[in-house]
DNA sequence: TTGAAAGCGCTAACAG
DNA sequence: CTGTTAGCGCTTTCAA
């Protein structure tokens, strides 16, 4: 490490070539005790508006930039929030991961960003790992067992997205809605047996689809065959198309979009007419549902404001103690994955369905 | 901020309900001064076993963790890394992401990832807040000026991601190689007349495309036809399929898959069998490409090997000062959506192709 | 092998 | 409004 001697005090080159200039340099070129430039920064209002133009300028000419880690150490308050994901490439998540930077950037905190790797085990270790350096955490779709989390809560502020757990702060999509929303639009299309594809085990969310698909179906006197669980990827939705022919259902609603897309594709590549024999609803909405032919019919996850939403929830969770669950609406997007079913009513539905075809 | 009393001294409850164990709490607990609990944790080597398996238990059981933040005020190393992309949700990224962020963890770096929105000024910002508390970053596919980049890069270490910049440490993909193994891959089933579906304007990437192909169609006495610039996004590539019908080509090379994908189903839509009447081959192996049908034929870029190259020499950087320039290899992956020109060499040919189809 | 002391860059009382 | 002082949690000489 190299030192440099410089205006009597010795400072060291961190990094190779890159001189770091520090608060006391702009007291001392600016003829300010450093407090005083500590106050332009932290407490502007409590400085001279003519020196605190002086120490402003001398400031920008040097390239001054206060260190976030040193007033860390002293405030508490690191200004970095931490989003921890089960898989980054997920389709699902970047949009998500997008919305909280942006958002979390414009109330100037920095976000790192995790992988778990769906590992719970990772996750706990990340999060742990990670404390120290931020003011809280987002946790995407967490695997971690409640009591884990609960424990990991007492380390640092945590929000949860995509999951409820009683007194945690949470943002979660209303699927519920979205699947009642889904199951509707296929009972009016004419379809009296549907599938549900499940998704994994332990989510939450396929719990609430499931759940509503069957109210809803059995309401109307349908018939709802549930397929799963399974692991919610394009290749498992591939695969089900088998079991789906079997059933002898008409309509399919499927835990993500993934699995829509797998479905849809290894429907038609063995013959089956998409929406013609069979009508596909995905969830999400995904970039890719709109790329697919036929375009994938699914529910929108508004998982831009759902990052937004989780950011604003753990900033806050400073200013007072309060720890809300807020849940976010979702919407039937219907494209040209779903038609007219066994049982259609014919023409009038028909010209409705087709008018609302979103293109 | 609520103080709590305990054990004689008095200790900052830094965020609702948490509290921070620090070096201090380890060193009473287990009867040492607190430079031995630092020694046990950043040089093991100069502590007695015994001391040091007492204050590692100590430490394990009040759940003491370092914090980066104030080591990094000291040594200098934050630990940190800053990824910096142009948008997390174009899904050429996220692999990248994914990569980096799991190859600087196993290394026991954390990641900060922030999104510039395709703006130099946002980037050039970026690079300047983050520059204090990381180690270094790593630019992908940066937008701002080479002149910017020289400026920043003596704040804080750099590596740059698909760009080409003498003197700079960079991770570039061999565009200019799977453009030509594609463009040999049209020639060889027998198309003539080749388009290719030009990216934005400021693209280094966009350059060595056009170049090797075309140096390559030109070599074979073929003819390119060069369409753009363009943003490189599904829409343009649906916008363009009038044009490459006006041109009457058989094939068309896209600067990314995205614009792939936008032509091919645009063509299909008006009616053009593709690869039947028009090939096309994009560029990237997105995993939108092999979703589509029929399957994009495309040209394969590392970009998980090329997040952890990069974090590879970021951190190499430290070490030695060797800034090296590493350019991975790309390869083509044949689909479906690439068939027989009108002069294709007949039975032979056709056959190999159809044998190395990857479904 | 361990302790004492200084100090990284900064903020936050407290005086003046 | 500004300077003085103490100290955040940690590492790193220097002595013992």
């Amino acid at each position: 490490m190299a030192l440099t001697e410089r205006s009597g005090s010795h400072r060291i080159a961190i990094k190779e070539g890159t001189v770091a200039v520090t608060i006391r340099d702009v007291a001392r070129a600016s003829g300010v005790h450093i407090s005083t430039v500590s106050r332009t920064f932290s407490a502007p209002h409590l400085v001279n508006p003519e020196t605190r133009s002086r120490v402003l300028a001398t400031a920008e000419q040097l390239g001054y930039r206060p260190n976030r880690a040193a007033r860390a150490l002293i405030t508490g308050r690191t200004h970095n929030i931490g989003l921890i994901v089960a898989d980054i490439a997920n389709p699902f998540f970047p949009p998500l991961i997008k919305a909280a930077e942006t958002h979390a950037r414009r109330r100037d905190y920095h976000v790192f960003v995790a992988d778990t790797d769906e590992d719970p085990i990772v996750e706990l270790d990340l999060v742990q790992a990670l404390a120290k350096q931020v003011d809280g955490i987002l946790l995407c779709s967490p695997r971690m067992s409640d009591d884990q989390i609960e424990q990991v809560r007492r380390e640092v502020p945590l929000v949860v997205i995509n999951r409820m757990i009683t007194g945690l702060p949470a943002v979660v999509m209303d699927v519920g809605h979205g699947a009642r929303e889904a199951v509707r639009h296929l009972l009016d299309l004419g379809h009296r047996h549907l599938v549900y594809l499940a998704g994994p085990r332990g989510s939450w969310t396929n719990r609430e689809i499931r759940r509503a698909a069957g109210a809803t179906t059995r309401a109307a006197g349908a018939e709802l065959t549930v397929l799963g669980p399974n692991q919610p990827v394009e290749e498992t939705g591939a695969a089900a198309a088998e079991a789906v022919r079997r059933t002898c259902a008409t309509a399919v609603l499927a835990y993500n979009d993934l699995m829509a897309i797998g479905l849809l594709q290894a429907l038609q590549d063995r013959g089956v007419d998409v929406p013609g024999q069979v009508s596909v609803v995905g969830i999400d909405d995904i970039a890719y549902s709109g790329l697919v032919r036929p375009r994938l019919t699914t529910v929108a996850n508004p998982t831009a404001a759902a990052g937004r939403a989780a950011v604003d929830m753990l900033l806050q969770q400073g200013d007072d103690g309060a720890t809300g669950q807020v849940t976010l609406r979702t919407d039937l997007i219907i494209r040209n994955s779903t038609g007219p079913g066994p049982y259609a009513p014919a023409v009038a539905l028909n010209a409705e369905v087709a008018a609302t075809v979103k293109e």
